[in-house]
DNA sequence: TATTGTTATACTCTATAACTATA
DNA sequence: TATAGTTATAGAGTATAACAATA
């Protein structure tokens, strides 16, 4: 438990972060939005899914859902397989397209990380991902943070950053 | 520097913090959106400031800056004072009636975040806030974080969770 | 001529609700 | 009757560009 002034701070950080998610989405593509790079990302890293599946995992609804799937299946990075066992719902895959596509969307957000937090130990960047899965995870987003190793917040920190770690801003 | 895949993480993690915006969103009143309760927020926490200077606080464009002051105007929540230096620009101020409205809003986000965020300690509350504003800092918005007490990262960590810490999700 | 702020316009993301087709 | 997914519609947030008033 934590104090009003302590929540309002975290209040006013949720409020403003999204700035960096827009300088994000500044570097992509003209033809894959946010929305798209995200379902791109969801089915490279999860596999083979159906709609309502993808949509957890996008914590939004499953209308905002398919019109992004809309989006970048019109486009031929995924496709839309019938699902044997349920006839009403499909399979969504990536394309080679998608595949390629995503490799891209991933090396160039991974080089605007790597510009930007180039003063960040390993340590801090999975440690800022792994808080924020959790806020997500309280916040009831069960999908939140199910794979990622957890980066151990304790030991670890004060374990490889001895010294950078006490930046305050 | 860490490695591509804990950016991907990360750039996951932040496509995904939508969420819980928009849960806090929810609790808000029907003619307070959040851009307007951003507003009040930070002219209670800073003062009385003009229109660029609450842009930069915002992190938006003025013209959007324009318009959610326009917004929280209208309802009476702050007066724009003429500035006696330039006369182009206007002071913003809060009223009694903003005073009053922001400290519901900050009752109940509060008591929004005391809910769902029972398990977490002080300590981890505060170090997402300020990895977050560090974030933001990296990203160039530099007034990210500039008052913020800084929770300091290493020691106090493994000092007050050494137990609760691990919680891998 | 440069700057402060406003307004018009357009785009993205989101949710709710109505609808289709299966189960 | 309930569920998977689509589509129509509406609302919030944002940016760019054109504009007004003042420096």
């Amino acid at each position: 438990m934590a104090e009003r002034a302590q929540y309002e701070e975290l209040a006013r950080q949720l409020s403003a972060i999204g700035a960096v998610k827009r300088e994000l989405s500044r570097i992509l593509p003209h033809d894959c939005p946010a929305g798209s790079a995200a379902v791109l990302t969801l089915l490279g890293r999860h596999g083979d899914m159906r709609m309502g599946k993808l949509a957890e995992l996008l914590a939004v609804d499953m209308s905002v859902t398919s019109r992004h799937v809309a989006h970048v299946a019109d486009r031929g990075w995924i496709e839309r397989l019938p699902d044997p066992a349920d006839r009403r719902s499909r399979i969504l895959r990536l394309t080679d397209a998608g595949h390629a596509r995503l490799d891209e969307l991933s090396r160039s957000s991974s080089q605007l990380f790597a510009d930007r937090l180039s003063d960040w130990t390993d340590h801090e960047v999975g440690l800022l991902s792994h808080l924020m899965g959790r806020l997500r995870e309280s916040f009831g987003d069960c999908r939140a943070t199910q794979r990622p190793p957890c980066p151990v917040e304790a030991e670890a920190v004060h374990a490889t950053e001895p010294t950078t770690t006490r930046t305050p801003a």
